[in-house]
RNA sequence: GCCCAGGUGGUGGAACUGGUAGACACACCAGCUUGAGGGGCUGGCGCCUCACAGCAUGCGAGUUCGAAUCUCGCCCUGGGCACCA
């Protein structure tokens, strides 16, 4: 043991003492229950950032402390390697990103390693190796013989900045999720996944899962499902021609006095007459540059409308009523048009008092106050003026009237989505090549080919940098003609490849399952390594995905179900979002503010272990943060005091044998592993460590049996070895001991230890606190009561009262009630 | 507007299923240590008080012997969604 505490020389010492003695491979204890710890999957840039080490500290706490309580652990680790950074720095610097990206890697793993981060490498993968993204493109061509895949046409977000198409979770507020620039609308054919599909399993799983609220809240409103009925508004002087809208409150129909459709409805184009074509045409081309320009904020935009003269008829009044378009009708939901009842809908009535629409209520409050003035009546409440329904409750008449309308073969019950299909292709090179080729003769619509099994992986070819990474222009794959040109699987003629990629959020979206069988080349795992390891037990990473990603994995899951390659529903069992790591500013990190602290540096000043404990201790894991140097120190501090506490108890305790006493001191350190325990089962590694603290200054101060001390010091250096592990390793050496820190078993409570024989408990006359006393722990609740009253302090609280009642709460409080 | 999370000392944060509010740290103050540059040790530290008492967990009610914790109403902060019919 050094004289000294200084973590520049032991920590890389028993990171590779760890590595030499392959102390982390999963699957080496095949009797022992599993544990699958997995933080997220990060993008290799150069450098690891506070972030990351934060999610790898929770993570590796868990691998650790999993380990030491017999599981067989796995904690394995990858790169999302492909994606816009790499290629965007190529198009700047003209490095290849093939180039790039195995440095950076480097890089990032030595950081990962400089932490202490007990990870399984022999797990590691990169998603830009052909032997991983091969599997994407099967997975994808499995997915087209399901129908789940498929080509579309349709009206897509497009990033003029990132020159790509953008799934409808990657726009946040109208803008690039990855660089801010306003998404504009292009119509382009692309591949899409139906997620769409599994939208009510992937609604209902949620209710199963260990997720934090907020996030499954996210999820469930990303989905949006909402429950109504379609039906039917006839056209008139057009027979068996309708209008069908969507409507959740069926039973405002009585009040519904127009049809507001969405300006580009097929119906509108259609039955307009004829002078009022070209007025509507304008207007639809006005609200759709609208619709470009501003982007985000588009509910302040003003409600514009235009009557296009069709006329139809209101199914339950009977009576007729005007067909309006409107720039807030979506085409893209519901059937691009509603039934307006401006009484009962906000937007329907300020559109209907713009235009001089007729407003009848049909609903009132069911407590029979008045309907609200200037302002549409909402709330569910009893029908009137609405013939037979009049009179019943809405949430009873939604159901009446949609059954009616069935009976009438006029409506059904329909369920709609927020959530849309995920468009896949992006128009960028560092991504997986979708395996698809087009043949002129075969294919003569462009539907598509797949690419036999056989022929995988397409591997991405390679390129001159310059030449091809423009950022202009045509998908760069366009621009490799030797790629592009290729024969048909079908004829064995001319035939081109799709030149577009897979986003990468494919890539993440099955990585977790990858690692238990990184390196098999018939398919991309094994059943009986997926029925052993998953799901995940604890997932760790940021809440910015919580519907990006954690959607798209959970999709995945139930897509491999489907194909036969796992048996669970949902991939991790657990999560845990945590919370950023913020400047010395208080302010969220950000090289532009120069506000960065990286962990190198503070790796390098202070150690890892420091480190760690910092990050751990600052705050709840998923509570955000703020950097402090002061607070940095102080578990340096921490550390130096237990280095040097244990270095000063070395002699003494030496030679001691264990001699059973029931000591404070035993009593302590027993109490601490069963909160510690508890606390790191939480994840309250910030009290965790408080509780350590706590011990090592009882041990400090202890001057009985050095056989006390002797057992604290190794239980207290045991319950460190998770959160510090490099000097836990080299204080659990200087006490003597030669097992395997790491492995060794997690130590165990006394149950006799840890009950006192006697308490302090408070004493509170009328609920105030008024003195303690100590009893024995025997001692039933008239003996606490004699003892409370007894004390002079709480006597004279007592003099001249009446006790009406005592309230007695054993090793807690005893509380006298007086008048 | 809707949905989530959260408001506790100078600061980060503790407080088990309602039971001694402020653990553990940081900062600060006083003292000790004659190798003062992020060193070690001892003590103090919610507010108001010499003390006793009193007041304190965003604000206001309520339930209870007892509320940071439960209920209702409001205010504020952070995050997400947002013309979704």
């Amino acid at each position: 043991m050094q004289d000294r505490y200084d973590p520049k020389s032991i920590e890389p010492r028993w990171q590779e003492h760890w590595a030499k003695k392959d102390l982390f491979r999963a699957g080496t204890r095949p009797g022992a229950p599993k544990k699958y710890v997995l933080a997220m999957l990060p993008y290799p840039s150069g450098e690891m950032h506070m972030g990351h080490a934060r999610v790898y500290a929770i993570t590796d706490v868990l691998a650790r402390y999993a380990r030491k309580r017999g599981f067989d652990v796995l904690h394995p680790f990858g790169w999302d390697s492909f994606g816009l950074p790499a290629e965007n720095a190529a198009i700047k610097e003209g490095v290849h990103p093939a180039v790039r990206t195995p440095r950076n890697i480097a890089s990032f793993k030595q950081d990962v390693v400089s932490l202490g981060i007990s990870v399984d490498w022999s797990t590691e993968l990169a998603t830009s190796d052909p032997a991983y993204y091969r599997w994407n493109q099967w997975f994808f061509l499995r997915m087209l013989e399901r129908g789940i895949a498929y080509r579309r046409r349709a009206k897509v977000n497009f990033c003029p900045s990132c020159n790509t198409v953008l799934a409808n979770e990657q726009v946040e507020e109208g803008r690039c999720w990855r660089c801010g620039t306003v998404v504009i609308e292009r119509e382009i054919p692309e591949w899409a996944l139906r997620i769409t599909a599994y939208a009510d399993p992937l609604l209902e799983g949620l209710k199963r899962l260990d997720w934090p609220d907020r996030v499954v809240a996210m999820q469930r409103n990303w989905i949006g499902r909402s429950d109504g009925l379609e039906i039917d508004f006839g056209i008139k002087g057009a027979r068996g021609k309708a209008f069908r809208v969507f409507t959740t409150r069926a039973d405002t129909i009585y009040g519904a006095t127009y049809v507001a459709a969405a300006p580009d409805h097929p119906l509108v184009t259609a039955l307009a007459p004829a002078e009022n074509k070209a007025e509507l045409q304008a207007f639809a081309e006005k609200v759709r540059r609208a619709a470009k320009e501003v982007g985000e904020g588009a509910q302040a935009a003003e409600k514009l409308g235009m009557d296009t003269g069709i006329r139809a008829k209101n199914p339950f009044t009977g009576r007729e009523i005007p067909v309006w378009v409107a720039n807030f009708v979506l085409a893209g939901y519901g059937t691009g048009a509603v039934m307006a009842v401006p009484a009962h809908d906000q937007r329907d009535y300020e559109f209907a008092l713009k235009y001089g629409l007729p407003i009848p209520p049909v609903v009132r409050p069911a407590d029979d106050s008045e309907l609200p003035r200037g302002q549409a009546f909402t709330d569910y409440g009893v029908l009137f003026d609405s013939g037979e329904f009049s009179g019943m409750p809405s949430e009873q008449a939604r159901l009446a009237i949609a059954a009616e309308a069935q009976r009438r073969g006029i409506g059904q019950p329909a369920v709609n989505y927020h959530l849309r299909d995920w468009g896949i292709s992006r128009q960028r090179y560092w991504g997986t090549p979708i395996p698809i080729v087009y043949c002129p003769k075969d294919d003569p619509d462009g539907k598509g080919i797949p690419v036999p099994d056989s022929q995988l992986p397409v591997k991405l070819p390679d390129i001159d940098v310059k030449e091809v990474l423009t950022g202009k222009g045509e998908p760069p794959l366009a621009k490799v003609p030797s790629w592009v040109n290729t024969t048909c699987p079908i004829c064995g003629g001319p035939a081109r490849r799709e030149t577009e990629t897979m986003d990468t959020f494919v890539d993440s979206a099955w990585y977790w399952a990858r690692y238990l069988d990184p390196h098999n080349a018939r398919e991309p795992f094994a059943r009986e390594k997926a029925d052993r390891w998953l799901p995940v037990d604890v997932y760790v990473g940021g809440p910015e995905h919580a519907v990006l990603h954690l959607l798209y994995f959970r999709f995945w899951t139930k897509v491999m179900k489907e194909l036969g390659l796992c048996g669970i529903e949902e991939p991790a069992q657990k999560l845990v979002t945590q919370g950023i790591v913020k400047g010395r500013d208080g302010e969220k990190m950000s090289k532009s503010k120069g506000n960065v602290v990286s962990p190198r540096e503070i790796i390098a000043e202070f150690g890892a272990d420091t480190a760690r404990l910092f990050i751990l201790f600052a705050a709840p894991a998923e509570k955000d943060m703020d950097w402090s140097d002061e607070q940095v120190q102080g578990q340096h501090r921490f550390l130096g005091r237990v280095f040097r506490l244990v270095q000063a108890s070395v002699p003494k305790i030496a030679s001691v044998k264990a001699n059973g006493a029931a000591d404070d001191l035993r009593r302590r350190t027993h109490k601490t592993i069963l909160r510690v325990t508890q606390q790191l089962e939480r994840l309250q590694f910030n009290t965790a460590i408080s509780s350590l603290m706590e011990l090592s200054n009882a041990a400090t101060d202890w001057t009985g049996d050095p056989a006390s001390l002797r057992e604290c010091l190794e239980v207290l250096v045991q319950l460190l070895a998770p959160l510090a592990p490099h000097i836990a390793e080299e204080l659990w050496r200087g006490l003597g001991r030669e097992e395997e820190l790491a492995l060794l078993h997690w130590p165990e409570a006394d149950p006799a230890l840890v009950i006192d024989d006697a308490y302090q408990i408070a004493v509170q006359v009328n609920g105030k606190l008024r003195g303690e006393v100590q009893v024995a722990a025997s001692a039933d609740d008239a003996e606490i009561r004699e003892t409370a009253a007894r004390d002079p302090k709480i006597s004279g609280w007592l003099q001249g009262k009446t006790v009406k009642k005592v309230v007695v709460i054993p090793k807690r409080l005893v509380n006298f009630v007086v008048a």
